[in-house]
DNA sequence: CCCATATATCGACGCCTGTCAATATAGGTG
DNA sequence: CACCTATATTGACAGGCGTCGATATATGGG
């Protein structure tokens, strides 16, 4: 595990300790960062904990309205971002639209921060 | 400041769905959001990054100014948010201040997610 | 004590975001 | 068709956030 590096000359009063070892770059930070932006937000949380708790996996908007004490354009709006995310999925099956978590999402977002 | 810590899930009466399981109360809703918050930004996800890769596991902020093409107040800045998130240690050598990371910090933030 | 360096804090500015009211779209029903 | 319901979209507004320049604080050296 531990990868072999060519070490500088340890300076004396100096205070760089940078190594050679790989770290994130602008544009990977910048998706991560946009996965985590979904994420930082309380409603979206609970959003995201109402729709892995109901039954069947699965939500529609009229369900999640009321419990978040928010209009509905709100919650429709909450619900684009963790679709954009690639945390929910969204179908729609007659005149209502359901949510569910995407298989997966939440275990690969944790991932994430595991190979920081 | 606010003091960030992750609470188990002791909900008092949040909302109900369809299956009856405890879904994420507002007040836990917005600790964990804040979690979030602090890694919702590229140049913080990048900050992580480099400390976890530095030499030693710590970086000062002059190592840190360089990479992220940021001024030094603004990269202050960003370490004080990731310290008061709670996943950075700060502790100051002399003139300079050494930045590392938390241990376990990273991984308790995924659990966060396996828990929603 | 005066100066140089490293870091933190402050004030300001522009942009992004969460929210709502109003409206648009779509699908079901008579 | 007309009508109702569920959801999405738009526009507007307030507040939060990232960034910078200027300044304050702390530490070490002559």
């Amino acid at each position: 595990m531990t990868a072999l590096q060519i070490v500088e000359p340890a300076s004396a009063a100096a205070c760089c300790t940078s190594s050679g070892l790989p770290v994130l770059g602008p544009e990977e930070a910048q998706g991560k960062a946009q996965l985590f932006k979904a994420l930082a937000d309380p409603n979206r949380l609970r959003l995201l904990s109402i729709v892995k708790a109901s039954d069947g996996g699965e939500a529609c908007v009229c369900d999640l309205t009321e419990p978040l004490d928010l209009g509905q354009p709100t919650v429709s709006h909450h619900l684009k971002i963790l679709v954009d995310a690639g945390l929910l999925h969204r179908e729609k099956r007659g005149t209502w639209a359901y949510y569910s978590l995407v298989p997966g999402a939440l275990e690969r977002t944790a991932g994430v921060l595991a190979e920081l």
